[in-house]
RNA sequence: GGCGGCGUAGCCAAGCGGCCCAAGGCGACGGUUUGCAAAACCGUUAUUCGUGGGUUCAAAUCCCACCGCCGCCUCCA
C-alpha cells in the first residue's frame, strides 16, 4: 500500500517517498504566542500529529517539529498593553498552548523550537543570502530580493506581475522590488531586539521558519505543513529564502489544512466569530471550547472532515459527532464488558483471530480484515481520515449484529471470548493509528472528591430497588429528574449505567 | 482588481471519468427488543450531486458561463 499526498506545489496527489528511506521529517508552522489559542490553532497540530502516528504505524521513523513564534509586532503590543515582558507573555501563552495540545491527544510533537532561541541561525542564513546578492541591507533593515528567486510564486501559483498590480503600497524607496520582504527589521533601542551585523533589530517573520526547519530537519526535508492562509506570503517566502540559500528544494511535500470558519477579521483587524457566537455562544478559545466539549471529541471532530476542507464549528455539528463517537465507544465498551477485557489497550492480531475462529466466526473475521484494509486504503489516499472513520462506523454495526445474532451478551466460552475481544480490538487498534478512540470520554465524573460518583451510586441503588418492586413511577421519576440535570441513566442487562452530559 | 478554494439529502460529510439509481454520521419515520426508556439490530429517508450549456460511448467527477459562500494579496494555523 502506498501513501499519496496532495502537494500544494504541484496541485496533485503525489506518491509519498521520503528523502531518506525509512525516515520522515515534518515541519509545521505553529502559533504566535500572543493570545490564548483559539480553535484554528488546534487543526494543524491534530492533523499532523495524526499523520505522524499514521506514518509511524507504517514503519517510518518520524520527526515532527512545530515552531513557536515568540517575537513579533503583535506580541510586543500585547505585552506592552499588559505591562509584562515579551518573554513573560510568550511563556504564559505557550504554556496554555501546550496544555491544550496535550488534552487534544497531540503528544507526538518532538520539538517546539522558539524563534528567539535561533537568532544566530537566522544571521547565518541572512549572510548566505547576502553572499548571493539575494539579500541587501538598507538603513538597518534587511530585505530579500525576490528577483533573485527564479521560481518565486511556485507554491501560491502567483506571477510576480500579479503581485505588482496587487501591491497597494507604492514601491518603498528602500526596496529594490515592490515584492521584496523583510528578513531583518530595525528596532528602536527601547524595543525588544538583538544586535545584528546590520544593526539593532528583530527578525522578519519568515526567516525563523527557514532557519529552524533547515537547522533541525536538514536542507531538504519531507513535509512542510500549515494552514492554507500561510501559503502566501509566508510559505512562498520561506521557499524563496531556503531554496535561494541552499540551492536545494526545501520541502518535498507542502501540505495545507483548511481553515476553520468560526473567526472572521473585521475591518478594524479584530477577531470576530460570527458563526461561533450564533451557535456556540461566545466560545472561541480552546479553553472555552473544552469546557463544553471533551478535547478528544474535538480531535475526533477535526478528523471527521478531510484535512484540506474548511471546517465550520457549530454546536449542531459537534453534538452530532459526539453522538456518533459515543456510539462507537459504546460498542467498544460492550465488547469489553462481555469479554472482561480492556479493549482500549488491546491490539488486534488477525492471525490469532484466524486461528481461534470457529465456523460461525469466519464471515465476521473476514469483515474485520476488510475493514482494516479499507481503513488503511482511505488513509493512504491523501490521508482521508473522514473516509477511514466511516469504515469504523460500518464495522461497528456489523460487529454489534454479530454479537446479537450469536447471543454473546449472556454467555460465551473462553474461545468465543478471545475471538470477540480481538474483533473488538480491531476498532481500537485502527483508531489508535490516528490517535482516536483511545479511551472513554471524560464522563464528567471528574469532580475532585468523587462526590457525584457516590451520590449517583445511591440513586442507582434506590432506583434498582424501585424497579425490583415494580414501582415504575418512582423509578421513572428518578430517571427523569436526573435527566433534568443532564445525567442520563441506561438500564443494561448487568445493571444501570449513568452518564453526565458535558 | 489579481490569485486560489468551495457549493453533494433536514443538518454534517466521503466520493473527483464507468463499481454511484452517491459511503458514513446525526436527525426523522416504521419494526424487533425493553415494565417504559436508553442502547443495539432490521427497514425507509438524494434516480441525484448550486444553475445553464458543452466534451465523452459514459460526468457529482473534465471544459465554459453564471449565481452564492470563503480565503489570500507583506507578517493570521
Amino acid at each position: 500500500m502506498a501513501l499519496r499526498l496532495y502537494n500544494t506545489v504541484s496541485k496533485e496527489k503525489e506518491l509519498f517517498e521520503p528523502v531518506n528511506p525509512g525516515k520522515v521529517g515534518i515541519y509545521v508552522c505553529g502559533p504566535t504566542v500572543y493570545k490564548p489559542s483559539h480553535i484554528g490553532h488546534a487543526v494543524g497540530p491534530v492533523i499532523f500529529d495524526a499523520l505522524k502516528k499514521y506514518l509511524t504505524f507504517k514503519g517510518y521513523q518520524v520527526t515532527l517539529v512545530v515552531n513557536i513564534t515568540d517575537v513579533d509586532d503583535k506580541m510586543i503590543i500585547e505585552a506592552a498593553n499588559r505591562g509584562i515582558s515579551v518573554a513573560e507573555l510568550a511563556d504564559e501563552v505557550s504554556a496554555s498552548y501546550f496544555e491544550a495540545m496535550n488534552l487534544l491527544g497531540v503528544d507526538s510533537i518532538d520539538m517546539f523550537p522558539r524563534a528567539t532561541a535561533h537568532i544566530e541561525d537566522m544571521f547565518d542564513l541572512i549572510r548566505k543570502l547576502m553572499a548571493k546578492d539575494a539579500a541587501y541591507a538598507v538603513d538597518g533593515d534587511v530585505w530579500f530580493d525576490v528577483s533573485k528567486c527564479k521560481d518565486y510564486g511556485k507554491l501560491s501559483h502567483r506571477k510576480t506581475d500579479d503581485q505588482l498590480s496587487g501591491t497597494r503600497k507604492l514601491a518603498s524607496e528602500s526596496k529594490r522590488n515592490p515584492g521584496d520582504f523583510a528578513l531583518w527589521k530595525k528596532a528602536q533601542p527601547d524595543e525588544i531586539g538583538w544586535q545584528s551585523p546590520w544593526g539593532y533589530g528583530r527578525p522578519g517573520w519568515h526567516i525563523e521558519c527557514s532557519a529552524m526547519s533547515m537547522k533541525i530537519l536538514g536542507e531538504t526535508f519531507d513535509i512542510h505543513g500549515g494552514g492554507m492562509d500561510l501559503v502566501f506570503p509566508h510559505h512562498e517566502n520561506e521557499i524563496a529564502q531556503s531554496e535561494t540559500a541552499t540551492g536545494c528544494v526545501a520541502a518535498k511535500y507542502w501540505m495545507h489544512n483548511g481553515l476553520t470558519r468560526v473567526k472572521t477579521k473585521s475591518a478594524s483587524g479584530e477577531w470576530q466569530d460570527e458563526k461561533m457566537s450564533k451557535s456556540l455562544g461566545n466560545v472561541k478559545t480552546l479553553k472555552e471550547l473544552f469546557a463544553e466539549y471533551d478535547p478528544l471529541l474535538v480531535r475526533f471532530f477535526l478528523l471527521s472532515t478531510h484535512y484540506r476542507r474548511p471546517i465550520d464549528f457549530s454546536a449542531e455539528a459537534l453534538d452530532a459527532v459526539q453522538k456518533g463517537m459515543m456510539n462507537l465507544l459504546r460498542t467498544i465498551e460492550r465488547v469489553g464488558r462481555i469479554t472482561k477485557t480492556d479493549i482500549f489497550k488491546l491490539g488486534c492480531d488477525l492471525s490469532l483471530l484466524e486461528s481461534k475462529a470457529q465456523d460461525r466466526d469466519r464471515e465476521m473475521v473476514k469483515e474485520a480484515g476488510q475493514a482494516q484494509l479499507r481503513y488503511l486504503e482511505a488513509l493512504d489516499d491523501d490521508f482521508n481520515t473522514a473516509g477511514a472513520l466511516a469504515v469504523l462506523f460500518q464495522y461497528s454495526t456489523v460487529l454489534n449484529r454479530y454479537i446479537d445474532q450469536n447471543q454473546l451478551e449472556g454467555s460465551c466460552d473462553d474461545n468465543a471470548r478471545t475471538v470477540l475481544a480481538q474483533l473488538g480490538a480491531m476498532i481500537t487498534s485502527l483508531g489508535r493509528v490516528i490517535g482516536v478512540l483511545t479511551g472513554p470520554l471524560n464522563s464528567g465524573a471528574s469532580d475532585n472528591d468523587g462526590l457525584v460518583d457516590q451520590l449517583m451510586q445511591i440513586f442507582i441503588e434506590l432506583r434498582a430497588q424501585a424497579r425490583k418492586d415494580k414501582n415504575w413511577a418512582l423509578a421513572d421519576a428518578i430517571r427523569d429528574k436526573l435527566k433534568a440535570v443532564d445525567i442520563s441513566i441506561e438500564d443494561r442487562p448487568e445493571g444501570a449505567v449513568w452518564q453526565q452530559k458535558k
